[in-house]
RNA sequence: GCUGACGUAGCUCAGUCGGUAGAGCACCUGCAUGGUAAGCAGGAGGUCCCCGGUUCGAUCCCGGGCGUCAGCUCCA
C-alpha cells in the first residue's frame, strides 16, 4: 500500500505494516507516534488510509504523547512502592506531566527521590506498551478487581457507547485511551519535581488526592535547558525584583493590595501616558466616576446577580454599597447624562482608577493577582454598525502596545459562558461580529467554548514573555446586555431611539499585572523611557560633586530622569550599584570631564559610550525617550 | 475558599533536643578622595507573625487566627 507523509512525500509498504515500520523506512529515529487526520496513533498500530504526519518531541502533540507515558512510568513506580495506593489521572501538561494519587499515608517532598529511581528502574527495563480494547463490563470488573475506586468512577462517567482501552507496559496496567510512546525506554531524563494537593475532578467537596508533578525529555541536555530556565524565571519573580528595585511592596494588613513607591508609580503614570497617548487620538476621553455605589446599580448591572462573591461590600448608615470592581456601570451613568444622538456615536469613554475585586485569598499573587488594580479601561457605545470598527481599532491598539515591547500575541475568542444573561439571539449576534472581525483581519485565534463574560463574549490577549511564558493580559469584550438593563438610547438619524452597543476594552489589562509581567519580561532592567532612574551621574571624587549637580540638573531640565550618587564610595562600588538597580547609563565625571565639560557614558551591561558632551547627551537621550527605543543600548551609534 | 508547607534583623538565611538569639549583605560612623561590578575599621539594629494553652520558664510543644508560598478552583 502507497501512503502519503507529510513532508516526505509517498511512501510504499507492505499489507499490514505498522506506523513504527513505516518511521523505519524512512530511518527516522526521533518520530515518537503520527496523527492520522484528527487522530493521534501510536507507531504499533496498523498502517490505515490518509495522510500522515510524524510527530517529533518538538511538536507539541508528540511531547504530549511523550509525557503521558512518562504519567504512566510513574504511576508504575508509585504501585511497585505503595501498593496501597489509589490512582485517579495522569494526564501531560505543557511542561510536563502529573499524576493524582490517593496514598495511604501522604507522601512529602523527600518521597519524590524514591519514587524517581524506581521511575528510572521502569525505564531501564524498556518495557513495551500494548493497547487493549476491553468491554464496559471488563473495564469494571479489571478495575474493581485492582481496587481503583477512582478508576470505576472514571468508567461510569465514559458515555455507554465509549471505546474503554487500557494500556499495559510490564506488570502495570492503565486505564487510558492513549496515545502512547512504545516503549518506555524512550523517556532518557525524567525528573519529578514537585507534590501538591488536587481535587479529584476539581471538585472540593471530594476527597483531596496528592498531584504529583513531573517533566521529561528525550535528551538530558532539554531537561537541563529547561530547569535552567525555571532558575531564571526565579531571578525575573516579580515578588523578589519588585522590592529589590523599590519598586512596590506589600503588607500583611493589606493582602492583594500593592504599596507603589515612587519609582514603581512612574512605571505606571509612564504606561498609561503611553495609553493615553494611543487612545486620545481615537477620541477617547479620559473620565473618573465614583468607586462606592448603592447595591441597587448592582442590582441594575447584573453584578449583584453575577459577582457579587467578587465584591466588597459595604453597609453606611443603614444602606448597602459595593466597591467596585469595574468601571462599567459608572460609565453607563455617564452615557444616560443627556440624551445622545448618533452623531455622537461611537461615544468613547477610558478611565484608569482604583478597581477593587475581592478575589479569594489563595488565589492572590504579587502583582499578577490583586484585590486592588487599575485598568487602562474603556467604553465605547457605538451603534450595531460600527461594531467592526471599533473592534478593529482595539486591535490595533493591542498591536501597538505589544510590539512596542515585543511581545508576541494569541488571540483567544471566548464565547458564552453557562452563567451568562441575555438572549440567546443576543449573544449569537455579538459572537458572529466578533469571529467576523477577527477573520476580516486574517488573525490567527483559538475559540475557548464558555469562557466568556456573563454579559457577552470577549477576546483575551496571552503574550509571551522572553522566557517564553504566556500572560493573559488584554481583553476585548462585546457588550449588548448593559445598555438594556441601564435602558440606554441614542436618536438615530429618522429620530428613532434606538439601544447602543457597548465594547469594553482594557489592552494594558490590569497595570498591576501588566507591571508584574513587564518586570519579569525584561528581568528589571527597563527600557530607557520605561526605566525609573534613567541616568544616573557619578562624581570620582568630592571635587567632582558640583559639577555632577550640575549635570543631573540639566538632563532633568531635558525630562530625563537623573540623579548623582555621591555616595562616600568608590566609583567601582557604585558603578555595581547602579548596575544592580538596573539603571541604563551612569554618566561618570572626574577631572578630565569637568575641563572638557564632557560625561565618560556607560551603557547598562558594561559598554563604554565614552566622553559625550552635555547637550549631545541630553539630545540623543531624549530622542530615544521619545522614540519608545527598546534599549539601552544605541544610544551612540558605532558610526557616530 | 479548599489542601499542604512556611513565618527569626531592611534582605537572604543559621540557631535554640524548652533556659528571651547569630552570620553575610544593606544601614550608620570614622579613616581612606577614589577612574567603570564589592577599600579598611568600628557601630547600631530583633514583640523570633498575633492571641490563647501546657510549663517554674515558650521563639521552640499544642490549639486558634492572620499572612506568605506551592497547588486546586477562579481570573485582568
Amino acid at each position: 500500500m502507497r501512503i502519503e507523509v507529510l513532508g516526505k512525500g509517498a511512501v510504499d509498504l507492505a499489507d499490514g505494516a505498522r506506523y513504527g515500520d513505516l518511521v523505519e523506512k524512512l530511518a527516522l529515529a526521533d518520530v515518537l507516534a503520527v496523527a492520522v487526520g484528527d487522530r493521534i496513533l501510536e507507531l504499533f498500530r496498523p498502517v490505515e488510509a490518509g495522510q500522515v504526519r510524524l510527530l517529533t518531541f518538538a511538536d507539541p502533540d508528540g511531547r504530549r504523547v511523550f509525557r503521558h507515558t512518562a504519567a504512566h512510568v510513574l504511576a508504575q513506580a508509585v504501585k511497585r512502592l505503595y501498593p496501597e495506593a489509589k490512582l485517579a489521572i495522569g494526564p501531560p501538561t505543557e511542561d510536563g506531566f502529573f499524576y493524582d494519587i490517593l496514598f495511604a499515608d501522604p507522601i512529602g517532598p523527600a518521597d519524590l527521590a524514591r519514587i524517581g529511581e524506581e521511575m528510572e528502574q521502569v525505564v531501564a527495563e524498556d518495557h513495551p506498551l500494548q493497547r487493549q480494547e476491553i468491554s464496559r463490563e471488563e473495564a469494571l470488573a479489571d478495575f474493581q478487581r485492582a481496587d481503583e475506586p477512582f478508576k470505576l468512577q472514571l468508567i461510569e462517567a465514559l458515555p455507554q457507547d465509549a471505546l474503554i482501552t487500557t494500556y499495559s507496559q510490564g506488570e502495570f496496567t492503565d486505564l487510558c485511551r492513549g496515545p502512547h510512546l512504545v516503549r518506555t525506554g524512550l523517556i532518557k531524563a525524567l525528573r519529578l519535581t514537585s507534590v501538591a494537593g488536587a481535587y479529584f475532578r476539581g471538585n472540593d467537596q471530594g476527597p483531596m488526592l496528592q498531584r504529583v508533578y513531573g517533566t521529561a525529555f528525550p535528551t538530558v541536555e532539554e531537561l537541563e535547558r529547561h530547569f535552567f530556565l525555571i532558575e531564571e524565571a526565579k531571578r525575573r519573580d516579580h515578588r523578589r525584583l519588585g522590592p529589590e528595585l523599590d519598586l512596590f511592596s506589600f503588607h500583611d494588613v493589606a493582602p492583594g493590595f500593592a504599596f507603589w513607591h515612587a519609582k514603581g508609580l512612574i512605571l505606571y503614570e509612564t504606561l498609561v501616558a503611553f495609553s493615553h497617548s494611543l487612545q486620545q487620538p481615537l477620541g477617547y476621553q479620559e473620565v473618573s466616576t465614583p468607586w462606592i455605589f448603592k447595591t441597587e446599580l448592582w442590582e441594575t448591572s447584573g453584578h449583584a446577580a453575577h459577582f457579587k462573591d467578587n465584591m466588597f461590600l459595604m453597609e453606611a448608615e443603614d444602606e448597602a454599597f459595593g466597591v467596585k470592581p469595574m468601571n462599567c456601570p459608572g460609565h453607563c451613568l455617564l452615557f444616560k447624562e443627556a440624551t445622545r444622538s448618533y452623531r455622537e456615536l461611537p461615544l468613547r469613554y477610558a478611565e484608569y482608577g482604583p478597581l477593587t475585586r475581592r478575589e479569594r485569598s489563595g488565589t492572590l499573587h504579587g502583582l499578577l493577582r490583586v484585590r486592588g488594580m487599575h485598568q487602562d479601561d474603556t467604553h465605547t457605545f457605538l451603534a450595531p454598525e460600527q461594531i467592526e470598527q471599533v473592534v478593529t481599532e482595539a486591535l490595533g491598539l493591542v498591536d501597538a502596545i505589544y510590539q512596542t515591547f515585543a511581545m508576541p500575541i494569541e488571540i483567544h475568542f471566548s464565547t458564552r459562558p453557562e452563567d451568562h444573561m441575555g438572549e440567546e439571539a443576543l449573544w449569537d449576534r455579538a459572537e458572529s461580529a466578533l469571529e467576523a472581525v477577527l477573520q476580516a483581519g486574517g488573525r490567527p485565534y483559538v475559540t475557548d467554548p464558555g469562557e466568556g463574560a456573563f454579559y457577552g463574549p470577549k477576546l483575551d490577549f496571552v503574550a509571551t514573555d522572553a522566557l517564553g511564558r504566556r500572560w493573559q493580559v488584554a481583553t476585548i469584550q462585546l457588550d449588548f446586555q448593559l445598555p438594556i438593563r441601564f435602558d440606554l438610547h441614542y436618536i438615530d438619524r429618522e429620530g428613532k431611539e434606538k439601544t447602543p452597543v457597548m465594547v469594553h476594552h482594557a489592552i494594558m489589562g490590569s497595570l498591576e499585572r501588566f507591571i508584574g509581567v513587564l518586570v519579569e519580561h525584561f528581568a528589571g532592567a527597563f527600557p530607557l523611557w520605561l526605566a525609573p532612574i534613567q541616568v544616573r551621574v557619578l562624581p570620582i571624587s568630592e571635587k567632582e560633586h558640583q559639577a555632577a549637580k550640575e549635570l543631573a540638573a540639566t538632563l532633568r531640565l531635558d525630562g530625563v530622569r537623573a540623579e548623582v550618587d555621591d555616595r562616600n564610595e568608590k566609583v567601582g562600588w557604585r558603578i555595581r550599584a547602579a548596575e544592580q538597580d538596573k539603571v541604563p547609563y551612569v554618566a561618570v565625571i572626574g577631572q578630565r570631564e569637568v575641563e572638557a565639560k564632557t560625561a565618560s557614558v556607560r551603557e547598562r551591561g558594561g559598554r563604554d559610550l565614552g566622553a559625550l558632551g552635555h547637550e549631545a547627551f541630553a539630545r540623543k537621550l531624549k530622542d530615544h525617550i521619545a522614540a519608545r527605543w527598546p534599549g539601552p543600548g544605541h544610544l551612540v551609534d558605532p558610526a557616530d
